[in-house]
RNA sequence: CGGGGUGUGGUGUAACGGCUAACAUUCCUGUUUUGGGAACAGGCGACUCCGGGUUCGAAUCCCGGCACCCCGACCA
């Protein structure tokens, strides 16, 4: 990973006005930052910073979902149509937002739109015996959905980088086991990223072989969900199975809840033998006797992760950024022409990339202080270091957290304790 | 997919049916400046979304298409 990023390398420029097709605050801001760059409706490349995020967020993910077991690998983006047959799943009268093609010899394919089948194909190779389950493969992936209208920046795009995770359990007894540690995982991973305290586990619809499916839904006025919170215990209900009865089942009362606008940031979901069924996945006990696998799947789209945070966390000047999933740690000013300046900031530089302390180092000569600070505001790294002849003067380098208005000086050797 | 709106230099905007399509920003040159998008001077950059039509004349009006945005519907 990059350590180090000198801003004369970096092509992205900042852009004062508000893009004129965006409305979201998330896409306003990752494009007048620089992090992201529209396509077309829906869809998006992530720019070098863009990308550090990303990449950030789903280490978080992928350290979260190694702790209970996962095991990463990768799924084809391109699908089979006989796979997909086996679950009904092809047609375009169950899934209207498959983007297909076609092979020169006019043979139909799939842009992947979920990876229930392929996990489920994939496995029926190796899974036979009780002795080859749990397991709990997962992936990070770019998804395609063929959506009518996206909206929302990146909160919902034709196209986006998500990780799914499927569970593969013996009986619906292992398969609980997980699903609640999966719970557990993902609170760590929206804590992490820095929406915790807004993100709610919610009760919702669930389909064919349990009740309900767990939402993660964060509260956020760009969200399309609407639920209903229980502080006191800290769950909620979707409003989708918002009823009398589902709300006394749970144990809610009508009083205590709040209803809330939010965006679904991950989800949870019991498969049952939805899958296994059809794929005819099934292992031999230690009776001998063959029976159904049980399956779980746990999703989330990193890409909306990353504009939630953007959407909850900024201010007027810019992005806000977690210290977690920050593009870098520090952001380094060099003020001013002065080339004795520009040495000691270079020196600082490769002082903190040798510690392996992630800095952008903003080493253009030929821009104002003003424009600096305000650059450094709207990309929204966590701690600012200024090199200046005033800070200099006053004995050091001036430190300032992106979420406090001064800064103090310091010397090289406070400013590495601080770190 | 229903309804509404918008397409003009890279970006953001302006322009009555009528001069060489204007302004700001970005970018380039130069001078000055360097702690909150600084100043001055000069310059580059546009098939006004595409295709038709009306007109002496279209960025502007009409028709068709496409793209983008919003509301709704939809949303393993």
């Amino acid at each position: 990973m990059t350590i180090g990023m000198k801003q004369t390398q970096l092509f992205t420029k900042t852009k004062k006005e508000n893009p004129a097709d965006e409305v979201s605050l998330n896409a306003e801001l990752l494009i007048k930052a620089g992090f992201i760059h529209k396509e077309m409706a829906g869809v998006y490349s992530y720019l070098p910073l863009g990308l550090k995020v990303l990449n950030k967020i789903e280490t978080i993910i992928r350290e979260e979902m190694d702790n209970i077991g996962g095991i990463e690998m990768r799924t084809s983006v391109l699908q089979s149509k006989e796979v997909w047959e086996k679950s009904n799943r092809w047609d375009d009268k169950v899934v209207d937002n498959w983007f297909k093609t076609q092979f020169k010899n006019g043979g139909e394919v799939g842009l992947s739109f979920t990876n229930e089948e392929a996990y489920s194909n994939i496995l029926k190779q190796y899974v036979s015996s009780y002795k080859d389950l749990p397991i709990y493969p997962y992936d990070f992936k770019t998804i395609f959905r063929n959506e009518i209208r996206s909206k929302s920046g990146i909160m919902r795009g034709r196209e986006f980088y998500w990780k799914a995770l499927y569970s593969f359990s013996k009986n619906e007894a292992e398969h609980n086991e997980f699903y609640e540690k999966s719970k557990i995982a993902y609170k760590n991973i929206f804590q992490k990223v820095g929406i915790g305290h807004l993100t709610y586990l919610t009760f919702a619809s669930g389909g064919t072989f349990s009740k309900f499916s767990h939402e993660f839904q964060t509260i956020t006025s760009a969200g399309e969900d609407t639920i209903y919170i229980d502080e006191s215990k800290a769950i909620a209900v979707n409003k989708e199975v918002y009823t009398d009865e589902i709300l006394e089942n749970l144990g809610f009362k009508k009083e205590n809840l709040i209803e809330k606008t939010t965006v679904e940031v991950g989800n949870i979901f019991s498969l049952g033998t939805k899958f296994s069924a059809p794929f005819d996945l099934k292992y031999k006990d230690e009776k001998g006797e063959e029976n159904l696998v049980i399956m779980g799947c746990y999703g989330i789209g990193l890409g909306r992760l990353m504009g939630t945070v953007v959407e909850v966390l900024s201010d007027g000047k810019g992005i806000i950024w977690p210290e977690s999933i920050a593009p870098f740690k520090i952001h380094l000013l060099a003020l001013g022409e002065d080339e004795s300046i520009h040495k000691e900031a270079s020196d600082l530089y490769a002082d903190l990339v040798a510690k392996g302390i992630e800095v952008l180092f903003d080493d253009r000569h030929d821009v104002n202080a003003g424009e600096k600070f305000a650059d450094a505001d709207l990309i929204g790294i966590p701690y600012r270091v200024v090199v200046s002849k005033r800070s200099l003067a006053d004995g050091g380098y001036e430190i300032k957290k992106r979420t406090e208005e001064g800064g103090k000086i310091v010397n090289k050797e406070e400013l590495f304790a601080q770190l």
